[in-house]
DNA sequence: ACTACTATTAGTACCTAGTCATAATAGCTC
DNA sequence: GAGCTATTATGACTAGGTACTAATAGTAGT
């Protein structure tokens, strides 16, 4: 019995963790042991009862809502802006960017990123991209922090076209280039206000 | 008192659900009541009792939890590939793709899934998108679902570069084209075969 | 064979956050 | 004063536990 104990311990572990929801009476059966073991067992190896497991998923699922939206509205986070002017913003590099074999960030991570900031900078409240030239100059790893600076550099009223010419960095070395032709659907800043 | 009952249990629903984790004791304290008054409350609205909440949102995240991993590795779902050849994705917009305000599609979750699909269909362990010439046609909007077939084009060993041509349709109707140069790190599909 | 020790099981009291049912009370209206 | 709604109180019961004590089985050491 003294090997099926630490056997069974580690199976423990191991059906929790894949399904958090089971009670201590279905684990007592499913192993074959009295519902006691199983406490005594979740007791050795600190695994809080099934309700505090329930809270924690639950508690991370809150903690991700808050986070998570936001990320998606803009990727990366804006520290300047002026409307029809310029803007610049910046893009930590994590885990969930990255292509697992090497580390190296998706293209459409750094890209979200300079288009997220083209339709930032311009002052109306329906800013699409049309067309887009980019250029990846050199790959952005896991860790590395991107600024991406965008400069307005044409807005042609009549078409109601702006084009946003965006530079991403990191280290001050060119990663990232790109020129972004923007639809926008008012005619110009001045009919903004109102 | 009428009114305020109505008030009340109004009240109660937004209480619940921006902090789904609050007692029933708490709500009373909150609320100036009985316990029992928030379980008739409760029991009126039909808003379950705490652990019922609480389980329910840990069940949610566990959902999301599988579905959202695969997501972010590529984006859309890749439904043909023939390697070095062509490749076929679909991609649903939904709602945490588009612009709150009209419900557009940010375009770089269309330039991602043509992105993703130029990466899938390159025979090669590092791929990665050197430039890209992208033009948005018309815009995507939640709900509909855009089907992406990539095409490689060109392949030139000598430079380590394939040239990839994307094109996104809705019911048939283009969407968006996009001409992917890809940097790839092995000469040619030969050298894969190991 | 006796003792020591571990693993397992059983049982009791208690806890939280409830459900369900019944009854009492307060305040207002007709 | 009867009828009605809203509120509060009370008691019995539930799931899924904790904490503690005690009993039993089996194995190893001396």
């Amino acid at each position: 019995m003294r090997r099926t104990k630490k056997d069974r311990q580690q199976m423990l572990k191991e059906t929790i963790k894949e399904n958090p929801f089971i009670t201590d009476e279905d684990l007592a059966e499913k192993f074959q042991v009295s519902v006691q073991t199983i406490r005594l067992d979740r007791l050795e190896l600190s695994i809080p009862e099934l309700r505090e497991r329930i809270k924690y998923v639950a508690e991370k699922k809150f903690e991700d809502e808050v986070r998570s939206l936001p990320i998606e509205e803009v990727i990366g986070e804006i520290i300047d802006i002026e409307l029809d002017q310029s803007a610049i913003s910046i893009f930590d590099v994590k885990e969930e960017h990255v292509f697992i074999r090497n580390k190296i960030a998706r293209g459409h991570h750094v890209f979200a990123q300079a288009n997220s900031l083209a339709v930032a900078v311009i002052n109306d409240e329906l800013a699409l991209t049309a067309k887009a030239n980019i250029q990846f100059k050199r790959s952005v790893k896991q860790g590395e922090r991107v600024i991406a600076k965008a400069k307005v550099t044409k807005i042609d009223d009549g078409i109601g076209r702006t084009i946003v010419e965006v530079s991403s960095y990191v280290n001050n070395e060119l990663v990232f280039k790109g020129e972004f032709e923007m639809y926008r659907s008012e005619k110009s800043l001045k009919d903004e206000k109102r």
